[in-house]
DNA sequence: GTAACTGCAAATCTTTTGCACCGAA
DNA sequence: TTCGGTGCAAAAGATTTGCAGTTAC
């Protein structure tokens, strides 16, 4: 009973931050923004619009252009980080600045995430040589996983 | 004079060498490949399928599904290296072991290539720790280039 | 001669957009 | 009340594909 009241607790001061975030960048509070930051936050990596949707669209009614649209307002807002994979499909994840990379397998597409990023001193390096600003990165390794590696015959 | 002769005799070399690589992958030799060849080697970095298929068609009547196949052939066999932007274009270049990344203005689009890749050493590491056999990376910067960060109000 | 290559047009897939309606502030 | 947010359907843009004709070997 004491944990069944906690997960609502939890939930509810959950909300109330996202409310100030998106506050924070002159966004109105919306049920479907929440429902997104809400299963983003819950994400262990980068998700793509289609399974933001497939998932949002169990709790909320949604159409997939409006979860499109809002991951892209998040994502200008620097809320989230949007990152076109070489699988053709975007992926979005809070922009938490412990932002992580993948290893995707091409033969089964298993996912690994990166959880540390070894490209902050490089682009300190690139500031000073190229006079621009940086404002993003990305970054993907493609790969064989251990699985699919046993049916290449050697 | 002499010089006149002299860019002939590269380009038959050159010709012969396309020739071995196809060959050795067991691809035919046709106009339309070796001019795909051709016009990625002398290219100073990684090219989309319509630049390289603009620049191709002034020299043979090539369509642009043919260019596709080809480029996607070519990376199959791994003689070119194939790249999904984050502009949502699929970029190109020869698989040379010297392979070049990209910084991207996000207002201008203008594009520097970086030379040095500092990712060998890390995918060792992945190596160790996934067991996965890594055949390839992507790695993109977006920024702001000086001539567009003059316009930005401080 | 035959399998591989090519051109054309149509299809595919993800993402974006126009427009009318709706809801948060 | 008023913009901004949303749904729907249609458009957009890059890439792929089916099929029939052509070419390298």
């Amino acid at each position: 009973m004491k944990i069944a009241l906690l997960q609502p607790f939890t939930i509810e001061r959950n909300v109330s931050m996202r409310e100030d975030i998106l506050k924070a960048s002159d966004l109105k509070t919306t049920k479907n923004r929440l429902a997104i930051l809400n299963i983003l936050d819950a994400s262990s990596g980068p998700m793509t619009a289609e399974e933001v949707y497939s998932i949002v669209a169990k709790e909320v009614q949604m159409s997939l252009s409006t979860a499109y649209r809002t991951l892209g307002t998040l994502s200008d807002k620097g809320i989230l980080l949007k990152n076109l994979s070489q699988d053709g499909k975007t992926y979005y994840q809070f922009n938490n600045h412990q932002h992580k990379h993948q290893l995707v397998c091409t033969m089964c597409s298993e996912t690994i995430s990166i959880d540390d990023c070894p490209l902050t001193c490089m682009e300190e390096t690139l500031i000073r040589r190229t006079g621009f600003i940086i404002t993003g990165h990305s970054l993907e390794f493609l790969g064989i996983c251990p699985k699919c590696t046993g049916g290449i015959k050697e």
